[in-house]
RNA sequence: UGGCCUAUGGUGUAAUUGGUAACACAGCUGAUUUUGGUUCAGUCGUUCAAGGUUCGAGUCCUUGUAGGCCAACCA
C-alpha cells in the first residue's frame, strides 16, 4: 500500500522467519490494550505497527483487551478504545478479551499444579516480596513451596469459589527463586479479587496476572508475533516458560518481541500521568484538545491520515527517543494544506473604515476555496465600507520589512481591493480604535484591470463588520513548557504545565462559516488550521486551533 | 555491588548484512507567491571512546563509557 520503504527491525525478524520456513498464511498479530484509560499517540504507533504489519502481509490482526484486573478496568474504556482504533482506519479480525480465556487458563493452571509446577502460597504480599530478594541477591523459597499437590488443588479450588478473603492466598509458578531474572522467582499467576468484572460479572474470584494471561492468550489466538514495549523484555523468559507448559507441536508458537515506546516532546505519554491531568482538572477530560490522546488529537483537528503518517515517519526501533512535536505538526499541516478550505477570520480585530467607499454599499466578491485544489471552487465573501483586520497587521510606522499596513502605504485585501492607510483614530489612552483608509476602486481582485494586477507587497485577510459572524476560538499551545516534563529526577512533571495552554478569544468570521458543523476543518488564512469543536452549535460556533501556519515572520520577530 | 537492553547529524529513522553514511523533520539562504502559507532550488551538519581483525568496519571481536529496564497480589 505504501511506497517503497526500508524495513524496520520487526519486519526483518518476520522476513527472517519467513525465510526459515514459517508459512506466510500463519502470520497473525494483535493489538492488546488494557481497558483502563484512553489510547494516546504512543499507542497509535503500536496500532500502526501491528495493523500495518497485517496490511503488509495480508494477515489478520485481533483487537484484544487485556482485561485481567477488574479493579481498574471499565467498559467505557473498551468503547473508547474501539472508537479510536476504528477512527484511525483499521479493521480488526476479531474482538477478543483475555477474560474469554479465563476457563482455559484455569484448566491449564490445574494441570500445572498437578505437574508440580505451581503452588498456593498463603503468605501476605509483603512477605512474598521480601523473599523475592533483589536483583543482586537471590530469593528464598516460600515455606509453602512444597505443599502437596492435593492440598494445592483444594486450596486453589477454594480460591476460585470465593472461600477466602482477598490476599489470603495466591497461586505461584514454581520456577527458580535464585534466577538472575526476578520475574522467574516463582511469579504470581493468580490472585484473589472479590470484584465484579465488566464482562464476567461475579463468575470469578480469582484473576490471572499479566504474564500468565498474555502469552497464553496469544497462543490461544495463534498470534505469531506478539509485539510489546521494551519494558517487557525481561518478561520474555517467563513468556516462553509459560508457553512451554502448554505448547503442542502442531501449533504456532507465539513469539514476543519488544520495541521502544515512542516519546513525544512537550507532553507525557503514560496513562497514569494522563489520568492525573484529568483527575486534577488540568484539562477538561481525556479528549481535551491539549491531550496527546487519540481522542484529544481528533478533537483538536488532527486527521487519522496525519497520525498514521506520523507513526510511519518516526518508525520503530529499540533505542530511547524523544520525538520533537514539530514533526507531528508538520504531518497535520501537510494533510490539511491539501484538504482544508481557506476562509477568513479575524481574531484580534481593529476596525478599518474605507472613507471613499459608498456608505451602505456591499459587494459579494469571489474567493478561491483552496489554491491546492485540482479543480478550483469558489465562494462569495461580502465587502463593505467597514471591515476588521488583525490589530498586529497595522503599524503607524514601520520599516521596509513590515509587509503590512502602515500610514501612507498600500496593502492588498485578499480577494478584494488595494487600500491605503490615511489616518488613525485613537481613544483617550492612545489606543487605535479606527484606521481610516482609501481604496483603489479599479483594483478589485480578478477584475482584470491594470490596477487589479498591481503588485503590492502585503496581503491581509479581513472580515466585513456588518456581515461578521461572532465565534468563539480556543487557541491552544503546548501543555508543557518543558520538552521532557517527566524527564527530571527531582521534579514532578506537573511543575512544567504551561499556564497559557488555552486562550479563549472572540473572533469574527466571514458569514460562510455560519453553517459549519462539528468536525469541519478550515484554514483561517494567514493564521492556521482550525476545526469546529464538538461542543459547537448554531447558537455558538466554537473553533479549536489545530496548529498555526509555518510563520517565518514570527521567527524574524523572535530573533530581535 | 547482579542480569538484560541500547548507542548513527539538533530530532527521528535507514544503510543491499563487511564495500561511496542516506531519508524526513528542524535550522539557515534564495526564487516564486493576492496567505510572511504552499511550491521550488540550495545549504548546514552524523557513526559513544580506545584498541584489534581486514585490502576495506556504522556493521565483526575486546575493553571501556553513557543511558535505560528489572525487587506490584499492575499491565
Amino acid at each position: 500500500m505504501s511506497e517503497e520503504r526500508s524495513l524496520n527491525f520487526i519486519e526483518h525478524i518476520i522476513e527472517d522467519d519467513l525465510k526459515a520456513g514459517f508459512q506466510k498464511n500463519k502470520l497473525r498479530f494483535r493489538f492488546p490494550p488494557e481497558p483502563n484509560g484512553y489510547l494516546h499517540i504512543g499507542h497509535a504507533s503500536s496500532i500502526c505497527l501491528n495493523f500495518g504489519l497485517g496490511e503488509r502481509y495480508d494477515a489478520p490482526v485481533n483487537l484484544r483487551f487485556d482485561d485481567t484486573n477488574p479493579a481498574k478496568e471499565e467498559q467505557a474504556y473498551v468503547d473508547a478504545i474501539k472508537r479510536d482504533v476504528e477512527w484511525l482506519g483499521f479493521e480488526w479480525e476479531k474482538e477478543c478479551y483475555a477474560s474469554d480465556y479465563f476457563q482455559q487458563l484455569y484448566d491449564w493452571a490445574i494441570n500445572l499444579i498437578k505437574k508440580g509446577k505451581a503452588y498456593v502460597d498463603s503468605q501476605d504480599s509483603e512477605t512474598i516480596a521480601e523473599q523475592k530478594g533483589t536483583p543482586t541477591k537471590p530469593g528464598t523459597p516460600s515455606p509453602y513451596r512444597d505443599r502437596s499437590i492435593e492440598e494445592n488443588l483444594e486450596l486453589f479450588e477454594g480460591m476460585k469459589n470465593g472461600d477466602f478473603k482477598e490476599g489470603a492466598h495466591v497461586l505461584r509458578a514454581k520456577i527458580d527463586m535464585s534466577s538472575t531474572n526476578m520475574l522467574m522467582r516463582d511469579p504470581v499467576m493468580y490472585r484473589i479479587l472479590n470484584k465484579s468484572h465488566h464482562r464476567t460479572g461475579n463468575d470469578w474470584h480469582i484473576y490471572p496476572m499479566y504474564d500468565w494471561a498474555h502469552g497464553e492468550s496469544d497462543y490461544i489466538e495463534q498470534v505469531s508475533h506478539s509485539l510489546c514495549t521494551l519494558e517487557f523484555l525481561p518478561h520474555r523468559e517467563l513468556y516462553d516458560w509459560f508457553l512451554d507448559q502448554v505448547y503442542e507441536e502442531q501449533n504456532v508458537r507465539s513469539k514476543q518481541r519488544e520495541f521502544a515506546r515512542r516519546n513525544l516532546s512537550h507532553t507525557v505519554v503514560s496513562k497514569r500521568k494522563l489520568l492525573r491531568l484529568v483527575e486534577e482538572g488540568v484539562v477538561t477530560g481525556w479528549d481535551d484538545p491539549r491531550m496527546p490522546t487519540i481522542s484529544g488529537l481528533r478533537r483538536r483537528g488532527y486527521t487519522a491520515e496525519s497520525i498514521r503518517k506520523f507513526a510511519d515517519t518516526i518508525g520503530i526501533a529499540k533505542r530511547e527517543n524523544l520525538i520533537d512535536v514539530s514533526l507531528l505538526e508538520f504531518c497535520i499541516r501537510e494533510d490539511l494544506n491539501k484538504k482544508a478550505n481557506r476562509v477568513m477570520a479575524v481574531l484580534d480585530p481593529v476596525k478599518v473604515v474605507i472613507t471613499n467607499y459608498p456608505e451602505g454599499q456591499e459587494e459579494w466578491l469571489e474567493a478561491e476555496n483552496n489554491p491546492e485544489e485540482e479543480e478550483m471552487t469558489y465562494r462569495k465573501v461580502p465587502f463593505s465600507r467597514e471591515i476588521y483586520i488583525e490589530r498586529e497587521d497595522f503599524r503607524e510606522e514601520a520599516n521596509r520589512k513590515f509587509f503590512r499596513l502602515k500610514l501612507g502605504k498600500e496593502v492588498r485585501l485578499k480577494n478584494a481591493y488595494i487600500i491605503k492607510a490615511e489616518s488613525v483614530v485613537k481613544d483617550d489612552e492612545g489606543n487605535i480604535t479606527e484606521i481610516h483608509c482609501t481604496y483603489d476602486e479599479e483594483s478589485r481582485s480578478g477584475s482584470g484591470t491594470e490596477a487589479s494586477m498591481r503588485k503590492v507587497k502585503g496581503t491581509l485577510h479581513w472580515v466585513s463588520v456588518a456581515h461578521a459572524e461572532e465565534v468563539e476560538v480556543r487557541v491552544y499551545d503546548r501543555l508543557f513548557n518543558d520538552a521532557e516534563p517527566d524527564g527530571h529526577e527531582n521534579k514532578d512533571f506537573m511543575e512544567f504545565i504551561n499556564p497559557e495552554s488555552l486562550t479563549v478569544v472572540k473572533g469574527y468570521a466571514e458569514p460562510s462559516l455560519k453553517e459549519s458543523k462539528p468536525g469541519e476543518q478550515y484554514q483561517f488564512q494567514r493564521l492556521g488550521y482550525f476545526c469546529v469543536d464538538t461542543e459547537s452549535s448554531k447558537d455558538g460556533i466554537i473553533f479549536n486551533k489545530t496548529v498555526g501556519l509555518r510563520d517565518t515572520w514570527a521567527k524574524l520577530q523572535d530573533k530581535k
